[in-house]
DNA sequence: ATCAATTAATCAAACCTTTGATTAATGGCA
DNA sequence: TGCCATTAATCAAAGGTTTGATTAATTGAT
């Protein structure tokens, strides 16, 4: 038992990838261990990121790490439809709209209905969100560049080349996205 | 205007990042558009992929992504302490609380007090469980291999040694992360 | 010109996540 | 032994995300 089986107590973070391996490759064979370390390891590694960010930069300002991600579309490409803000933020029209209601109440957003087409909302910065943003961009960027600098400048390169080729053939799988 | 400042309304999910770089080192010069084109990389390629697997693999059964990778974590490593599944899972022991309360009303997962310990809640999988987990985690893992396919292996291998010392040396820049 | 299909934003309901607080249990030190 | 600090799970409150439904507006075909 000590040695078949390793007590799972004794995991920790950095170590359950491995045991988690080793384990489903040995009840399921036919599992792929590389394209089980990949996915997991991307996972992790965004979230590791996205939590430091939001808690080190974000959230002292009050904000959310999708509310960052809302002002920052808008700041650069707005004033501009809600629709497109989904898009370009990879959310949903949904989602957006619940997050917009609450940055326009924070004084950071504003929402106008589309004279060209009464459907549409044209989401806009304030002038405090305008300033907000370029504030926390310049902080957050800092702290991106603490994370990169992990990696030399190839490295960095040859990483965002592999998720850009990653990710431009999710439409050779038929990836489900947001609609 | 048309030259110099591209219509917003014309910028598509792929076409965003390389505007928003251009625009952001434009207006903020000490910016790193490396470092930023990292980060927004590697949160999309994330979000792609989670999304694809969640609504293709795991709502179609009634679960959610994070309830998945609880199941997986317990039917790997448990019987196992809340705690412990919070750990390995990357999330707060809160967020495991209330996730756990939804998969036990399913009846996919028990609860019971540790005897070693009183305030220590073990969590283990049902036969119904554990059977569903082995089973959707087959289909998870064909979808898996499905996204890995787009890189050759030595891509794959690359891909996850980057990511790994990307992670591993969070400690460096004092990342934070849940409790 | 009319109608049906499509589109945009929001709603409803359920679930997931966060922080700090709360309650109970444990461990270590004096 | 007793007390205090720490620990574990849950609670409370607020907010974020999903799907499908709803309401209103637009478009395209006949």
């Amino acid at each position: 038992m000590s040695q078949e089986q390793p007590d799972g107590e004794d995991l920790d973070f950095w170590s359950f990838i491995d045991y988690a391996i080793e384990r489903t490759v040995r009840q399921l064979p036919e599992v792929d261990p590389l394209a089980m370390r990949l996915v997991f390891t991307l996972h992790r590694a965004a979230n590791m990121i996205v939590y430091d960010l939001e808690s080190s930069v974000h959230r002292p300002r009050g904000w959310s790490w999708a509310g960052f991600r809302v002002l920052f579309v808008i700041w650069l490409a707005g004033p501009l439809e809600a629709k497109r803000v989904a898009e370009l933020s990879g959310m949903s029209r949904a989602a957006v709209s619940a997050l917009v209601a609450t940055l326009e109440r924070e004084g950071l957003v504003t929402k106008r209905r589309d004279p060209r087409d009464r459907r549409a909302v044209l989401l806009g910065l304030t002038g405090h969100g305008t300033q907000a943003i370029a504030e926390a961009f310049q902080v957050h960027n800092a702290r991106e560049q603490a994370w990169a600098a992990t990696l030399d400048e190839d490295e960095r390169a040859t990483l965002i080349s592999l998720l850009e080729k990653l990710t431009s053939h999710s439409v050779r799988i038929d990836a489900r996205h947001r609609l």
